[in-house]
RNA sequence: GCGGCUGUAGUAUAGUCUGGUUAGUACUUGGGCCUUCCAAGCCUACAGCCCGGGUUCAAAUCCCGGCAGCCGCACCA
């Protein structure tokens, strides 16, 4: 099986590895080798470049462990917490709440442990498949917790996402981006889940890599100033109608998408456009991908619409790699809640509204005598109160009560009421926020699994050029001490130049080609008899084996001319 | 978390059932010889019984526990 092979390549030449393997090991945990981490890196360098310097975002950087208050907020204290039970005959291990559901059809969720343990004896419910009594319910949270601070008073959590990093601080970046809508701000970084029992080796990790983009926008218009640029790009979209009656993903271009009505907005689509794009171009082929809608029943508590990307493995299946969503304003009006701060825009209207607004004043001549020293704050009470509630009540009871320190009456005869003009100039409101988030670990493997060529005579990474590790490898033909200085020259010149660059001079040129195909070097320089003669070398490409003579001095600069696609390899061949 | 199978150099394996000399082989890797361009050949070196406990004169081998991997179930807002 293709897996079996790339990840035994990947383990022999340096890229992943499993963790604390001297001490067994720990599942749930991988080391990236130096090949590893440097092709993590660059995929993680070309990133940034398409939402940092492509789209104009920004990157902050946030802590990984958490306060209790913020995750309380965010929902994963206590939405990140599965009740669960046991069965004591046969040892299933159930969530607690579809049990019940299923059991009684009642709606358990949001109950506590001790409640649903209560009904679990009460209704006599039992095991589903053998009928054993169950166990009390125990809460399991997959989040790691830890406790802050030398006494430990202060419960902490390693952080499940970054994206609540981004979510926080978000009047700070609200004033760096000069209160204007829309605006988008990333995170790269580890976030951490306590798996139950993940098994898929580099799928399912307990601590992993994300990079989200948080995109705040205006709810009332969800458009993308790009968006005709992209419109006839084709993505293969398997919406939940697809799913749900079995189609094939629709193969449509993002116009249609939206005017069918698949694609909930401009916004979203537009980032699974670039989503493609990105992993196109580290060499995840288009064939291999599909963007999965979220089912309505699937779809978490804060979307309302939501994008897997997901890519084929020939041992998982479709794999998630990306999640693309809109979680409208719940994020930030939850924080805001909780924390009691006003995260809110203000968003100017184009023109001015006049609005015709009804204010009450009071007649002093009656309201001053009537309520006396408690006049100015019934005053101020009444400026802040709608005045068309006010009215209403006169009207219909003939009276209107104020409840301060005591309860006041206000009778018809102590206020007037006037219709004013006023201007409205904008509203202040809860951005939208559309966020895809990748999963970097995923996307690496990814990378490896569908980069990997078997021919009959080697085996290789075929990694796009600007995420392979090494760039280029530097070979004396043969083990003569001219050769070897000559290469050994280019190769530190080639460094000197900022190219990560190998020399090797061991074994038979053949076997070094090899070694250097296995892990994806794009070019090889070669020194041999001529070079020490005419100062020429042979440059080698990977992927056909072709090979011209360059000067060796300009060696570096075809090298970057390679690298950035300025010119393509057979653009060497000599006139 | 439950059950089944498995664990020997970097990789793939022999040996385990039936306990007994220095754990064998191939590839890989390092050094050298040879060599004028795609894993050739020769010499040489490095490197291993998953961890812990038990049984025994003696454990890679038998027993128990742990850890990890694979498969099935469950879980994966």
């Amino acid at each position: 099986m293709k897996h079996e092979n790339v990840m035994n390549v990947a383990k022999k030449r340096g890229f992943l590895w499993s963790s604390f393997e001297i001490y067994s090991g720990v599942s749930g945990f991988v080391d990236y080798g130096p090949l590893g981490a440097i092709l993590k890196n660059n995929v993680m360098e070309k990133w940034r470049d398409y939402y940092i310097v492509g789209e104009g975002f920004y990157e902050i950087e946030s802590p990984t462990i958490m306060p209790e208050e913020a995750l309380k907020a965010s929902g994963h204290v206590d939405h990140f917490t599965d009740p669960m039970t046991e069965c004591k005959e046969c040892l299933d291990v159930y969530r607690a709440d579809h049990i019940l559901k299923a059991a009684t059809g009642q709606e358990v969720e949001g109950l506590e442990n001790q409640k649903l343990t209560e009904i679990i004896s009460e209704k006599q419910i039992r095991c589903p498949k053998c009928g054993g009594h169950l166990t009390h319910v125990w809460s399991y949270n997959l989040m790691f917790q830890t406790l802050i601070g030398a006494k430990g008073k202060k419960t902490g959590y390693m952080r499940p996402e970054t994206a609540q990093g981004i979510f926080i601080p978000f009047k700070r970046l609200l004033r760096f981006f000069r209160n204007k809508l829309p605006f988008g701000v990333v995170q790269l970084g580890k976030a951490y889940r306590n798996e139950i029992s993940p098994r898929q080796g580099v799928i399912r990790l307990r601590e992993f890599t994300q990079a989200e983009a948080e995109i705040f926008i205006n709810p009332a218009d969800k458009s993308h100033p790009q968006f005709s640029q992209i419109s006839s790009e084709i993505l293969s979209l398997y919406s939940s109608d697809c799913q749900l009656n079995s189609k094939d993903p629709l193969q449509i271009t993002t116009q249609e998408a939206l005017d069918k009505d698949i694609v909930s907005s401009q916004m979203l689509i537009y980032q699974l456009h670039i989503a493609q794009k990105f992993l196109r171009e580290i060499g995840i082929p288009d064939k291999a991908l599909r963007f999965r809608q979220h089912l309505p029943t699937e779809m978490a508590h804060y979307a309302i619409d939501c994008w897997d990307v997901e890519v084929h493995t020939d041992n998982y299946g479709w794999v998630e790699i990306i999640g693309i969503a809109d979680r409208t304003d719940y994020d930030l009006k939850s924080h805001s809640e909780h924390s009691g701060e006003d995260l809110r825009v203000f968003i100017e209207y184009p023109e001015p509204k006049k609005v015709k607004k009804i204010v009450v004043k009071p007649n002093m001549a009656k309201f001053g005598p009537a309520f006396k020293g408690a006049a100015p704050q019934i005053i101020k009470f009444l400026e802040s109160a709608d005045s068309n509630q006010i009215q209403h009540a006169l009207q219909d009871e003939g009276r209107f009560s104020v409840k301060l320190d005591s309860t006041y009456h206000i009778l018809p005869e102590h206020v007037k009421f006037e219709e004013v003009d006023e201007v409205v100039r904008g509203e202040k409101i809860f951005p939208h926020v559309i966020e895809p988030s990748f999963g970097i670990d995923r996307i690496v493997y990814s990378i490896l699994l569908h980069s990997f060529k078997e021919e009959k005579d080697r085996s290789y990474f075929k990694l796009a050029k600007d995420i392979a590790p090494v760039k280029v490898s530097v070979f004396p033909l043969l083990n003569k001490e001219e050769m070897k200085e000559m290469a050994q020259d280019i190769q530190f010149n080639l460094r000197k130049n900022g190219f990560i660059a190998e020399y090797d001079s061991s074994g038979t040129i053949g076997r070094r080609y090899a070694r250097a195909d296995e892990i994806g070097v794009p070019f090889a320089i070669t020194v041999d008899h001529d070079s020490l003669n005419d100062k020429t070398v042979t440059i080698r490409n990977r992927d056909d084996s072709e090979q011209f003579r360059i000067p060796s001095e300009k060696v570096p600069k075809i090298i970057l001319s390679l690298l950035k696609s300025k010119i393509e390899f057979k653009d060497l061949k000599k006139p």
